[in-house]
DNA sequence: TTCTGACCTTGATCGAGATCAATCTAATGG
DNA sequence: CCATTAGATTGATCTCGATCAAGGTCAGAA
């Protein structure tokens, strides 16, 4: 796997950070961005690598700066499901929490910024503008989990593989600030194994049914980790949701 | 249906309000509270009616005083979600939001303790000790919810109904300070109909699964909506997670 | 070059849970 | 009292996605 490698020069400086305006400390002022810049210092992970192990004592508290890390629960037989996904400026760990309740994966190469955790932690309590933001942060990502129950409760197959490309295509078109429409082109970050822990099935039928939504000419597959859409309102169409042919993007 | 109905007084003083300690306020001192007193007022939902409609502007905010309400999204054919279930203490509407993106109706008659919203937002950014009360609240909620993707994404439709019936028990027990163990009994706050919204299932799916763990002697169904429990190990056995007999309840 | 292993695809078959349908129960109202 | 109705149970059948199995593709190592 060949990177661009992100030059992790030990201490880039906040204003320079590509996550500045959207991580835990984007309400953060220069005094209070100076405190956390004394407190953090980069680390890479490998793809493949564990952040974290799901009942160990969390270490690392942080936000993800590129790449992308995987949350997930496994049942003592072995059946796994993802549970969060992580994107550059989400943040790792829960303040004041002493053991991981999920497995972290790196899925990609990832770098966090990473906190002392006391230190941080006390930080938290006496920051407003922090404490602010992880709020909003996490209200966020409750929606995102209560959209995701409704697709792994309710949604067929083919639903959700529609629905994760949606997600994906967003996701990518908000990375690059690219309008989002027809003729869209994007990578898919993900194995398809990824793919069937996230959406609640198993590998064959992912494959099964990213190989009929190509049949039926909703996507094209240029190779099998990068997908184009002829027609965008289709896909959002297979996905289920928005009965209102998808006005809201 | 008839309750002892709870005499809603126009002015419980907060002192005497039974979720004091465990809701949105518990954090905050007398001065903080005497803020929240002169902006509340207590209102009830009868069994079914719909408190706030998905897509509606929010008008309702404030605290789960007593009884259950659910939230919940809905495909545009119908198929419907259980997303959140609300119980007492438990916050309902999101701070600085517009529009409701669930649909949150009273399983029970409902009571709420309601902030007039505008005062309440104020409020909180001006209040660290609400503010962080939230916070704890809503991460509290976010881990549920992704337990609760475990089991819509890998559960079998037997370990989805005794995880549930386990979740019930806990709170229950938690409810009535007992100690949760063999003999329980409990009440069913949901009808069938809302089990099955809740689990990713159909109602006959959920009664022939409730029949089983009957038939079993997992359970003693007393009436269809009272359960016994003789064996609580057997029961966290059947709900799949936690390989080690459950000695952490 | 061939070998290896990770990843993906496709086919055949099976089975858990959905769907369709009938019946039962208990509470409410006339 | 019986009629009505919402909720629950049970049976028969179907179907979607899981499971079992074989083979394909591609990158990196020998």
């Amino acid at each position: 796997m060949k990177h661009a490698p992100l030059i992790a020069q030990n201490h880039m400086r906040c204003a320079d950070c590509p996550i500045r305006h959207k991580a835990v400390c984007a309400y953060c002022e220069p005094p209070e961005l100076a405190k956390l810049d004394a407190m953090k210092s980069y680390r890479t992970f490998q793809a493949g690598e564990t952040i974290v192990l799901a009942g160990q004592e969390v270490e690392v508290l942080g936000s993800v700066v590129s790449g992308v890390a995987t949350l997930s629960r496994t049942l003592p037989d072995g059946r796994r499901q993802m549970v969060g996904l992580l994107l550059p400026s989400d943040f790792v760990g829960r303040p004041g929490r002493l053991t991981a309740p999920y497995d972290v994966v790196a899925a990609n190469e990832v770098m966090i910024c990473q906190f002392i955790k006391p230190q941080f932690e006390t930080l938290v309590e006496q920051t407003p503008a922090l404490e602010r933001r992880l709020l909003d942060m996490t209200l966020d990502e409750l929606d995102a989990a209560r959209e995701w129950m409704l697709l792994l409760g309710r949604k067929t197959a083919r639903e959700k593989i529609a629905s994760l490309l949606v997600i994906i295509a967003r996701r990518d078109a908000a990375m690059n600030s690219t309008t989002i429409g027809d003729g869209l082109r994007f990578a898919l970050p993900l194995t398809r194994e990824a793919m069937s822990d996230y959406l609640g099935l198993t590998i064959e039928t992912v494959s099964r049914q990213i190989s009929a939504l190509k049949k039926s000419g909703v996507i094209v597959l240029e190779d099998s980790r990068h997908v184009r859409v002829p027609d965008y309102v289709a896909l959002l169409d297979e996905a289920g949701d928005d009965s209102d042919g998808g006005f809201i993007s």
